[in-house]
DNA sequence: ATGGGATTTCAGAAATTTCTGAAAGTTCCG
DNA sequence: CGGAACTTTCAGAAATTTCTGAAATCCCAT
């Protein structure tokens, strides 16, 4: 491997990490080389800086492409492919989200929803089945409030992830609002609808 | 393995899925078992459950207990350990989700933290640094949102997941209630806090 | 303090995952 | 075409992770 030493560091720790993630090793540290590169770089690139077979730099890279946190393109008059990481870190988190759900998550939901049609055959699989049902509920809502959250404009995201708890405060609000108005008993100005 | 096949899917399913989670194939398994068990198992009947071998079990109970997701209880006039997992599906996903936290993204953290603090010996490293400080930043900003959500009084937080994109609004109608209050110029109820 | 039920440890076996080199495939140019 | 420049595939090697059985340890009741 031959890198400067910040660099090294970085990459190495992606390794490292890289397993924690759904990833492994080599992906990590592909990842974490082209995420610091200040270029797109090549297959033979990555082979060199990371000393890596070269085939494992192939199926690296159709990793990370099925991953879409790397974006292949093609230099004019060079045959061979570039790769590169997005330089916005928000995307990359959000795409990096949104492909572990898709892997972590959607599964046990389809497999809980198969479940949850099944007749129990006795008290403890009608416990079993209530659990899972818990289970089921929670994390429906808990995607569908990801889905959302995700498909607000990236600046009020970063608006409210910025304010963190005292998105509570403006629930307070909306509450005094509508206690107010009920007393008054007109119509008035309706800032926010309901849940 | 000796289960209701409703149970044995379910078992079996998180078994596949442990490893995409951080766990491994035998934690999912134990951990699917306790968690659609009506009464707390010891580690004989885990063993006799799954069919695999006692040492793992123990091993594995161990493991559990390090991620917060099972709860040991001693029944009276009988020496063995009971195990079983917490029934609030909230609160295990927050565990979890703080376990992961610790484990996935702190570490990355501090490795960034170190490295932010190197002098970079050349164009390359100065890229390659602000890279990282940007993920820094973002990560840093992220953690920060999440614990401090999972701070907040669970109904409050139930209720600001039920209404998704929908918090968008409160903020448009705070921005609106903000601009009047300027054009008006005088002091009027102040509801939220700016960010 | 001893016996025995219960749990833990750990070295090596088994299973799984990752990596490699060699061969095959693709694409473009002359 | 023929071949050079790249990329992909894949069977087996290497590395890593997980699991087991046997032995050790713990700890309570007598």
């Amino acid at each position: 491997m031959k890198l400067p030493p910040l660099v090294q560091g970085f990459v190495l720790h992606f390794g490292e990490m890289g397993s924690r993630w759904g990833l492994n090793r080599t992906l990590g540290q592909m990842y974490a080389l082209l995420y610091v590169s200040p270029r797109p770089l090549n297959a033979d690139d990555i082979t060199a800086k990371l000393g890596i077979s070269r085939s494992n730099v192939s199926m690296g890279l159709r990793e990370l492409q099925a991953w879409r946190l790397v974006r292949l393109e093609h230099h004019p008059g060079d045959r061979r492919e570039y790769f590169s990481a997005p330089q916005d870190v928000w995307h990359i988190f959000s795409t990096l989200a949104e492909e572990r759900q898709r892997r972590e998550i959607e599964p046990t939901l389809s497999m809980l929803r198969e479940a949850l049609l099944e007749t129990p055959g006795s008290a403890e699989e009608a416990h079993a089945q209530a659990r899972m049902r818990e289970m089921y509920e929670l994390m429906d809502q808990l995607t569908t409030w990801f889905n959302e959250m995700n498909r607000l404009p990236p600046d009020t995201l970063a608006r409210l992830i910025r304010m963190g708890s005292r998105v509570a405060k403006l629930l307070e609000a909306k509450d005094r609002l509508r206690a107010s108005a009920g007393r008054v008993r007109r119509r008035g100005r309706r800032d926010a609808e309901e849940t």
